[in-house]
DNA sequence: TAATTCAATGCAAGGGAAGTGCATTATTCG
DNA sequence: CGAATAATGCACTTCCCTTGCATTGAATTA
């Protein structure tokens, strides 16, 4: 088992309290957060602060940005079987209309999208939209 | 054939000088527009006015909002092919990495999505990213 | 340990896009 | 024509994203 320090220093992300906390957010929450959502979180942090360690795991990996649809970016972490960095990977997502929580589904994998001719596919961004199964069972 | 004016009025919408141009710039656009595009296009005009305007024609569903990824809402007129007041119909856009435009494919449907038991799919929002034909072609 | 260096953090400000309230102008209808 | 209604234009606000700069903190070296 790897601890997040170890995590964090595998991936060349120098180790801070306030970095701990962000990752440990991030993995205890199931669904993409927004940026506002960490920092309702942490009242006491910089916003900037919070900015500029998303895009610090963003850009070593660890994270990687959803867009729903809903004109807020939002943020989740990387998990084994999402390869984001490699452009062929194929996310998909799903956004609750009744909650508004958008969750990574990286065991859905996307059929494979016909363009027309001239037409290079290097990525394909996926949104289902509906209702999620915790606001359809009840 | 039908006339702009005659296309507006049947679809409930009054007819001004202002709206038969904004139509007419749609039109002649292949590609999905942002409300910045437009406005430069008329830099006579109010942005508000042509916000309010996108804002009816879409209420009257003759133009529909296109999310593909950049952050910025584009839009673009709907043609024959283009259910897209029907729920299950499934947009499909072309976004180029190179030239940074959008592509409304209408004739390219998409496949069924499969997701998890308890979740309810209602709509599909798929973007390609890639090279278009116009870059991909030199 | 003390001094140096570089990254992380915090504060302030700016920019862009979306949206709203209200007055004014234009259009439609009686 | 005159009244009512819709469209337009102006001003302003809000929200999110982003950057510059000063300060704090951690790590490295003498």
């Amino acid at each position: 088992m790897q601890t997040i320090e170890e995590l964090l220093e595998a991936n060349n992300i120098r180790v801070t309290a306030m970095r701990l906390l962000i990752y440990k957010f991030l993995a205890q929450k199931k669904v993409a957060v927004t940026l506002s959502d960490i920092e309702n979180a942490f009242e006491k942090a910089d916003r900037t602060t919070l900015y500029r360690t998303i895009k610090t795991f963003e850009e070593k990996a660890i994270v990687h940005q959803i867009d729903d649809g809903t004109g807020i970016t939002k943020y989740a972490l990387c998990e084994k079987g999402c390869n984001c960095e490699i452009e062929t990977d194929l996310h998909l997502h799903f956004h609750c209309n009744n909650c508004n929580e958008t969750i990574c589904l990286t065991d859905h994998k996307i059929p494979q999208i016909k363009v027309p001719n001239g037409f290079i596919s290097e990525n394909v961004n996926l949104v289902v939209k509906g209702i999620c199964d915790k606001c359809s069972g009840e």
